[in-house]
DNA sequence: CAATATAGGACCGGATCGGTCTGAGATTAA
DNA sequence: TTAATCTCAGACCGATCCGGTCCTATATTG
């Protein structure tokens, strides 16, 4: 578990895909979904999704398609999750009804819970425009928000 | 999505709560779930994986249930996820099969196993011991990693 | 009008997760 | 030795959700 969607996955590329673009111009659903060989249909939803979201515009007709609605260097990777697939959940215990059930009994919680915001810190602070650089940008990503000191790497267990 | 099963979490709690006990008694997983308000066969099922992957020992018999087998020093989360979730998967590009099928077509995908990454290295660096501390110890334990330097908070938009 | 684009809903197969049940084996206590 | 208790292990089920397809309606362009 603790994997992506690939609809949430998806809606990433597309919005890449509309950044690079020079001057902001549209791209249909059949085009990008074309170029990534994702499915039509699909691409087609996630991209309605991302617009009714306010992330992209929507133009009708013949030589329609989408173009991006917000500078690509103020969406974070997180909000795009989060509108494709809804809250980010790690535990049950936030965010589901405020607390668990077992609410005193476990202890877990808070220890869980940094990691959980690690992770949602490490996603607020990766854009689109980082994403349409392709080098490894995050890290500069995060020293500029001071939030985290990424080193070369170091056991992270390879593999998953 | 983006969450973690309920497996894990029972499963860290219940290492946690060995990791507790003083003088690494053993627990019965009846006692164990009876704590917390799990379904016994659940946290069963859990136990014994995590016997099988060598986290606990296990002992038959009236007197029997669970004792932990490894320094829970030396036990990071991430090892317990991944023994009772499988692998971790961000996106479908890295370790499905080595690469993703659209190879060079998407581009997304660097930095996005940087933010993979980044949340293995997050869960790589918080043990047991940790959890059973029960104060915020993520920092610390990043820290002693010097890996991340956690500040008191940015915004990371509350709410999951 | 015809072609093409978005918009949006219905639908389905498959995976998986949470949870239950049952039976076999081992150990301890009587 | 026998009975009780516990772990072990696997089968099983229902619900949910995800990826993906299909179909219809609507708007724009030529």
């Amino acid at each position: 578990m603790l994997k992506l969607s690939k609809r949430a996955d998806y809606g990433l590329i597309a919005l890449r895909h509309l950044a690079v673009q020079a001057g902001n111009q549209s791209a249909s659903a059949k085009e990008i979904a074309g170029r990534y060989g994702i499915p039509v249909p699909l691409m087609s939803k996630v991209l309605q999704r991302l617009a009714r979201e306010g992330f992209v515009s929507s133009e009708f007709g013949t030589r329609g398609g989408y173009r991006l609605a917000r500078d690509p260097r103020k969406i974070s990777a997180l909000e795009v999750i989060r509108a494709i697939d809804g809250p980010i959940i790690l535990t049950s215990c936030f965010t589901e009804h405020g607390d668990c059930d077992q609410s005193e009994t476990c202890t877990v919680r808070e220890p869980l819970r940094k990691v959980h915001e690690g992770i949602l810190q490490l996603l607020a602070n990766i854009t689109i425009t980082d994403m349409a650089e392709e080098s490894g940008l995050l890290a500069e990503a995060c020293r500029a928000e001071k939030l985290y000191s990424v080193q070369p790497q170091a056991q992270a267990e390879k593999q998953s």
